[in-house]
DNA sequence: TTGTAGGCGTTATCAA
DNA sequence: TTGATAACGCCTACAA
């Protein structure tokens, strides 16, 4: 065992003290260097390091703290071919999506601090290949883990091959037919159940509706909810009040006509998107919000809205989604199994768009 | 050499013929399979495949086509740790500059089609954390070979620690200060010129502009532009026809006031979100363009808004800037040097919130 | 032009 | 509880 510091590579011995000279970058300090320097052999090191039984207390800590002055980073592309986890995920969207749709943004950039505090890199895949290839760079190339996959921004083949592979999966909303897959997702009918109530709670008497992309899971339990809160009040359902939309901004502003020619008073969408193009609509004829049309709409992605706009919506707790998908990858990943569909909680900001409750 | 295949993993002999039967994903074949199964040694498939030299041109093309046949991918991850390049490269954004920016998403939604293009892996870096966290990181994990920055989005340290690391760098757009960095970015004086002189061309006697952040690099050359255009054409420069925006929707929004009370009959915005906010603002005070006042824009991210409005706007080469970033970057990792500055050139869209030529 | 062998930094499997 | 040692898949001198 030498234990003289290896020339060039200037590796402070604990004795020499306090933390390095602050060069900006240290050169690489590898584990083994670790192990030297706290003079343990590399395996010990390695499991003090990763927190594995079969090391004394007080040695595991030693290392620790060596570890620690001397600056050493595990290198992940060595970890990750030596068996390990690479400490890296893959996040799969529909590169256009990207464009337009504030949810997939706002669910990226949740992803992006998430994957930050759980530690792993994250990595950006995207659609524009055909899907068994990206499938079969992600398993072979031996650089991720595991992926998480917008199931709403992606198209179904996609979905389908990722989860035919023996990749660990993780779903972020729900998966139209099948049910062989971690899915984690916002609750969506009863928030919108509640919304909608709320509505016809505060003098609305026709609510439309705004409805999301027929196919997907997400709109019908939406549509779900806003059914719920006319039946829950003994109301007939006026289908010609359901309007059917694509999660877009255009179908807002174009519905407008259609939707003020109904007469109704309030109007929930299926998300912010829609809202906020129909209420553009609106100002533009004069009306506004709730005065002559209550307002509501999904996500939460739209209160940072420059303008004085306020609008009612079911906020998605898009942080929360993206840890616990993170978290259950990595379950998956550790093959210590997870839950099937998890429903996350999200919260309703009750804006300006919509009356107060007289109670209030 | 044992030419038996090894059980288990089912390596398919050429003799075998054609693809294999399709299990969705073949179990891994490494290099060594395909040099065994090609009848070479390891380092001779190594080199053919890698274009190196030293290699039969007949022995080259059988290696290869073996690989191809057998579906060989190379491990990333052990191409990386033996030295090679990682195949991935990092970007570097602030993160909450995606929420509002288009810009920003634009750029991103580029570089994952470019990354892919060029056969890269795209690793999202964020800046949530400490830059000093994020660059040791970066290159002590060796999960990476280089970083493109995009200096808009990105707070001035964080470009500073990254260019002082060794790490392999480029930065998309302009840095104030330093200029031994590689750069790339879209030409912003002369577009800007253009554009403001078609203005003053076409009837306009008085163009303000809303300019970007007074400190950004960006800003202040598409503020050059339009001095430049007045200059040119022999008017004087109204200082009080510059009014100064932030570069996102709300500025032109809430500009609209003062610019309408200035008289002016054109208005040239520094990026798109500004001419969006001051069009909305506009229309709700029954004014148009170009009637009332001629609008442009600069970034070209408002193309496919959804209302009919049709933008006057330099519109970014995004693809270019992403693939010439890349290109860059990776002739960085290779040590082959590379050109400073380069500038790629934009395109203008002249939609109809412009006056046409009236010789057109 | 080829093949052999050593090493990249970790983790994991064994003996000790 | 420890510590050698063999993978992991690839690249690259160096030797043949």
């Amino acid at each position: 065992m030498n234990e003289i510091p290896i020339p060039g590579r200037g590796i402070p011995t604990i004795a020499s003290g306090g933390p390095p000279e602050a060069p900006p970058f240290p050169a690489n300090v590898t584990l083994s260097d670790v192990a030297q320097a706290a003079g343990v052999s590399l395996a010990a090191a390695s499991r003090a390091l990763n927190g594995k039984e079969g090391v004394r207390e007080n040695v595991r800590a030693r290392v620790q703290l060596v570890a620690d002055s001397l600056g050493y980073r595990p290198n992940r592309a060595a970890k990750n071919l030596a068996g390990g986890r690479a400490s890296v995920i893959g996040l799969l969207l529909c590169i256009d999506e990207l464009q337009n749709n504030h949810y997939v943004i706002s669910l990226l950039q949740a992803f992006a601090k998430a994957a930050e505090d759980h530690d792993e890199g994250l990595m950006l895949l995207t659609d524009s290949r055909s899907p068994s290839k990206v499938v079969e760079n992600l398993i072979r190339d031996g650089l991720i883990d595991g992926v998480i996959i917008s199931a709403i921004a992606l198209e179904d083949r996609w979905v389908e091959e990722l989860l035919d592979a023996k990749l660990a999966t993780v779903i972020v909303g729900a998966h139209p037919r099948r049910s062989d897959v971690c899915a984690v997702d916002v609750k969506n009918r009863e928030p919108a159940k509640l919304v909608v109530g709320h509505m016809l709670d505060t003098g609305c008497e026709r609510v439309a509706m705004i409805s999301g992309i027929a196919h997907r899971v997400d709109a019908a339990r939406r549509l779900a909810g806003y059914r719920d809160a006319l039946l829950e009040r003994g109301l007939v359902l006026d289908e010609s009040l359901i309007f059917s939309g694509n999660f877009t901004r255009g179908a807002g502003w174009e519905l407008c006509d259609e939707i003020v020619g109904a007469r109704v008073d309030g109007v929930f969408c299926a998300n912010d998107q829609m809202a906020l193009g129909l209420h553009d609509a609106l100002q533009l004829r004069g009306l506004s919000a709730p005065e002559d049309i209550s307002l509501a709409g999904f996500d939460g992605t739209s209160l940072d809205e420059f303008r004085g706009l306020d609008l009612t919506t079911v906020v998605q707790p898009f942080s929360v989604l993206a840890d616990t998908a993170i978290v259950t990858l990595k379950s998956l990943v550790d093959r210590k199994g997870a839950p099937r569909e998890q429903l996350v909680q999200p919260t309703v900001h009750w804006g300006s768009t919509t009356r107060r409750r007289s109670a209030e």
